[in-house]
DNA sequence: TTGAAAGCGCTACCAG
DNA sequence: CTGGTAGCGCTTTCAA
């Protein structure tokens, strides 16, 4: 009772075709996939005839199976797939990976992870000859899922799995030059502001536990490298508050209204990302606490809004676009037989106006 | 000598495993599928003996061809897919339809749309069972290559077709709305500042024949009913010139400038959208002409930088996440054969800082 | 609860 | 340049 094909009853295939133009289907798939095997003439007939009975074309589920490809790549996001438009550094990504499948002509499959049922299902499903899995925790089923089916991936940011093809950045490099450069900037109480460190619903500070256990490589070393810069720097003591969010402005508004309720008051605060960054600067500002005067802020990524903000914010500048275009070409490449590349990606402290000396205090 | 799989020699299939465990295929099957069909222990057995064979699971496009269905809901926009991201707008709107898919456990496949080649074969060979159009002109040879495909299809901006899914919203509605605006405001000498009407490389200002020949439609409406508007309304003689580019703030900039040219010099400026209305600001601001107090500039859209530009800007509210939502569920009602609705949405004038009333001159 | 058989629609091969 | 043939790997009856 579905509502099908327009008319005429049972489905149109190829076969349907071949008989009415009175060829076989091997002819007709050809007026297809091969044109220069065909005289025109025979070639305008065949398509004509595919028109007038409503053939939709060669079935691609048919042609793949036989085929054994594709043409798409897979692409698999943490948690909430909206949640990568939402970001402005996922947004980044995502466009440069699309721009290098589109030099391919291959289509680009967004997969859903949620935490739910049967998304190995859906994985399992997904008719892609590669994948590309950004920035998923380590011990995400859907990573699991994916491994098994053995496709050539390509993994962003995490999980780093050795012998897989990887792109990512030096995050705890990273780290420790902002810790550097707060230290030498004489900052001794400094709030730091983390996304999700593991797959629950905490919110709070982070305590050391929380810190080894936590399954987001990357937020662990940004974090890691950030302490060990503030602790083994020149200056003593240095008191560090903490709070964990989900990655939004919102949350990082209000982590770092907590941050600043603390006694004493940080007089810097670190974002583990510009987004959490660009929410203190509105918790600042709510306050009244002009930054730098009275407020070090930094982030992490350099999303384009890092530059347009007032201030305009000293944060980790991380090759955003690059990434997404060594990730396409890797996966384009992994197609070819190409081989399994690790590509570590540039870095750089930018400093800009968000960031100043301690005021003495 | 493609890298196959790890190690065996010939590819492992279900019957492979079948054959190790000592069932039919079916049994196997249905330990993926239909777990609750088997014994647990069983299907343990069989689910351990694919993990050691190295098995990747059910063939994708093999149990779509049986099956007839993908759950993967394919996507087509305006040229540059790369593009789609760069675009808040567009963003805004994917997020939605992600968000949609997502909840269907759907993927969402990007498809690419280059003018090039054999982007009609990339469309037929994707795997999906269902399509959304975002925004291509009427003419583009993807929009007949889908047709072809008889993929229940929903259309949102444009092209509109008779019959098809579609979700949009009154554009000439909106430019009438703006106009309107504007010519209360006592301005008789406006700028209009619009995206490609046609699909070619045309900068410059915009006559009668090429607006009239016009393949985006949205443009084509939002310009027309701000023309009506403008010179249907109190004021006599306004005098309109215009700019067509690309729709970026970069273009936007660009054609302002060469607006801001004229003499008399426009005392207002219209976006058609707010890419370019917000690229029109930073040619103000780079003449030093106050918004509004110099000059009056609206936009279209309501995407989120128009609420924080300074001054923010007046413009057409469209509720981009609504469009993005509407079409995801009215993708996912087509699956379960659902009626092929239309729907327009609501927009509104939203009038902010950045129009004022026309000097005296 | 399991197994045997019947295709799903297509394209590559090879012979004409 | 064209056509016949042989599967690609799976799921789903139906019968046991």
């Amino acid at each position: 009772m579905h509502a099908r094909g327009a008319g005429a009853g049972s489905r149109v295939t190829l076969q349907t075709v071949a008989d009415v133009v009175g060829v076989s289907r091997a002819t007709v798939s050809n007026a297809y996939n091969r044109p220069e095997r065909l005289g025109a003439e025979l070639r305008e007939q065949i398509l004509d005839a595919a028109r007038q009975l409503g053939y939709p074309g060669p079935n691609p589920a048919a042609r793949q199976l036989r085929l054994g490809r594709s043409g798409m790549v897979g692409l698999l996001f943490t948690e909430p797939l909206s949640y990568a438009f939402s970001d402005p550094a996922a947004v980044l990504f995502l466009g440069a990976v699309a721009r290098e499948c589109e030099t391919a002509n291959a289509g680009l499959l967004l997969l859903p992870s949620p935490p739910n049922s049967d998304m190995a299902r859906t994985l399992r499903g997904a008719v892609v000859d590669s994948m590309c899995i950004y920035s998923m925790p380590e011990d995400h089923e859907a990573v699991q899922a994916v491994m098994e089916r053995q496709l050539p991936t390509v993994f962003v940011d995490q999980p780093r799995i050795r012998g897989t093809a990887f792109v990512g950045v030096d995050d705890r490099h990273g780290g420790r030059l902002v810790g550097e450069h707060v230290t030498a900037l004489g900052h001794h109480n400094v709030g730091i502001l983390t996304p999700r460190l593991l797959a629950d619903d905490y919110v709070g500070p982070v305590g050391d536990d929380r810190l080894a256990a936590s399954t987001f490589r990357i937020f662990k070393e940004r974090f890691s490298g950030i302490r060990d810069a503030l602790r083994h720097g020149p200056l003593p003591d240095v008191r560090i508050t903490t709070q964990e969010r989900n990655n939004t402005p919102e949350d990082g508004e209000a982590g770092a209204h907590v941050l600043l309720d603390s006694e004493p008051r940080p007089t810097a605060i670190l974002g583990l990302t510009d987004q959490l960054a660009l929410g203190a600067l509105r918790a600042a500002r709510a306050r009244g606490l002009s930054v730098p005067g009275d407020l070090t802020l930094t982030g992490f990524d350099d999303i384009p809004e890092a530059a347009t903000s007032d201030p305009p914010l000293t944060t980790i500048q991380q090759p955003l676009v690059e990434k997404g275009t060594a990730a396409g070409r890797l996966l384009l490449d992994l197609l070819q037989g190409g081989p399994a590349k690790e590509e570590m990606l540039n870095i750089r402290l930018l400093v800009r106006e968000s960031s100043g000396p301690a005021r003495e205090g």
